[in-house]
DNA sequence: TCTTTACATAGTCAAAAACTATTCAAATTG
DNA sequence: CAATTTGAATAGTTTTTGACTATGTAAAGA
């Protein structure tokens, strides 16, 4: 337990360093007696006599209060960088924010967004995360990060969003695929082909979501959290998929080729967004980078 | 000015490290409503939220939160070794004193003195100032030593005092004086003989009283501050000198011989003490040396 | 000697911080 | 899945702290 206060540590250090309480009281724009009380208390406190009285004559320190005097003006420099730290994390633009993504989400836009902020905002860093939606979600809770980048599924009442842009699911398949003749493909023509299922929530239930929308009861042959994986088994001919986010180039990282058709009738979106725990105050570099993620998907789609 | 206090941080600090207001309210003894105001109070003050609450589940840091934590551990950290800095100069046998002496007395004394100390008290430092009467009291109302090795004359009432010893009075001669035939010297012996003066407050007025006590009025050859310059005068036969202190071997700097007689009948000794500042706490260290002192002078006579 | 200076003390009042009791929403349990 | 428990916030009250004005006091200085 401490025992004394920051402020009697600064009435002291400024009667000390002026030799004076009078002149302490009026730089401090507080009554002389208030510096007087606050140093007497300190003393007791501290069980130290600080200063020496003179009458009409100031005050000067004691040897020990010497020792005292030093050390308290290094930890007011010491409490004031802590005040400025959380002035500067709260106004500046500067400073670090964490940002999450969602895992198939992440390298196909994370990259260009962070380069570009990193360019404007040169005094800010800004760490990433990969998670699941599930764990974005705890993650923004537990304030592991204050922003996430994810789909705009299920979200709890608790987090906020900002739109950013929408996905057009699409059909994969493999390069020889005979519907690829075809400009689009209906989720009907699917419906006796073994499907591969990217199994991460929510896009799961979204996926299948659209088949039963069409009336089509999907044949999961395989299902894997992992997009790549699911590519790979689409490039091996062990059948087809529905993804939402498209890497460029449509290759398998073994090197099999691969086939995409834009789905046939309307279909629900993808909505993406940019997270946030609406009970948490933001600093000024998550306006910051909430604003320009807006204008980053805003200027992507207007190329 | 710093708008935050020690306590909000300490709250805060153990709030953020047990996850939980309440295990903070309870290692801190105090109520749960007072932690959370007080963390409350300290997110408005540095304008940055710090805690992310949640039902049922505890706290948990923001992100901003937690870089304010590592910095708030720091400082209190800080601030406690200067509260311990503060109980170890007032309490412990440990740290810093300054002991000043009349500047006739250092040589003869301090030596011995701070020798013993040392070895009794190895955590302790003992600075040691040389000053004449006048500049010993002003240092001790400034605050420039706690303590100070001095006669017991003309002292005003804000110095107090502890007697250590009594210094005898002795006439000193050059080595082939004819008075070095008598085992003592009457100060009325002297009265046709030139005077060498001791010129330091307050010996000059205490050697002059003495020759006024005996009924003589000296004839002042020469006067000066230095005893070493003194001897050396009375070495080279240029009159006598009345002194306090006594050099071992009675040799002067450019190696005269001289001699000591006490002065005959009775005569006011110089009573020295060891002086402090009455409006001034005693640190322990101070009391320790104080008694070390009364101590180290009573062997002395015992010897 | 008289005035000035500068710190301390006394007394009052407002602000801060503590407490108890209660509310509220999520997490856990039967 | 309703009931209970948990853990933080809020409301209202009391105590403590800190600031103020006015006054006292003793050394310094004119």
């Amino acid at each position: 337990m401490i025992r004394y206060s920051l402020r009697q540590l600064e009435y002291f250090v400024l009667a000390a360093g002026e030799g004076s309480v009078v002149k302490a009281a009026e730089r401090l724009n507080v009554s002389q007696p208030s510096v007087s009380a606050a140093i007497g208390k300190l003393e007791d406190q501290l069980g130290v006599q600080l200063l020496i009285r003179h009458h009409a004559a100031g005050v000067s320190t004691t040897p020990a209060g010497a020792q005292v005097l030093s050390q308290a003006r290094n930890l007011l420099q010491h409490a004031n960088e802590l005040q400025d730290l959380a002035a500067s994390t709260s106004q500046e633009i500067t400073g670090e924010v964490h940002l999450a993504s969602f895992v198939t989400l992440a390298p196909l836009f994370l990259p260009g967004l962070i380069d570009g902020f990193a360019v404007d905002y040169p005094g800010s860093r800004v760490h990433i995360h990969e998670a699941t939606q599930e764990h974005l979600i705890d993650g923004l809770r537990r304030g592991r990060f204050e922003l996430a980048l994810l789909y705009d599924v299920d979200l709890p009442e608790d987090i906020e969003t900002v739109a950013l842009t929408q996905l057009h699911p699409y059909v994969l398949l493999h390069a020889t695929h005979p519907l690829l003749k075809h400009d689009d493909v209906s989720l009907k023509d699917l419906e006796d082909e073994p499907m591969i299922l990217l199994d991460v929530a929510p896009s799961r239930t979204y996926f299948l979501g659209l088949m039963r929308a069409a009336g089509v009861e999907p044949d999961i042959a395989f299902s894997s959290p992992s997009m790549e994986l699911v590519r790979g088994l689409v490039g091996k001919g062990h059948g087809y998929s529905l993804l939402a986010t498209r890497p460029h180039g449509d290759v398998t990282y073994d090197g099999e080729p691969l086939g995409v058709r834009p789905i046939r009738g309307p279909v629900e979106t993808g909505r993406i967004v940019l997270a946030s725990l609406g009970k948490l105050r933001p600093t000024r570099l998550m306006q910051v980078l909430t604003a320009y993620c807006v204008q980053h998907f805003e200027d992507k789609r207007n190329q």
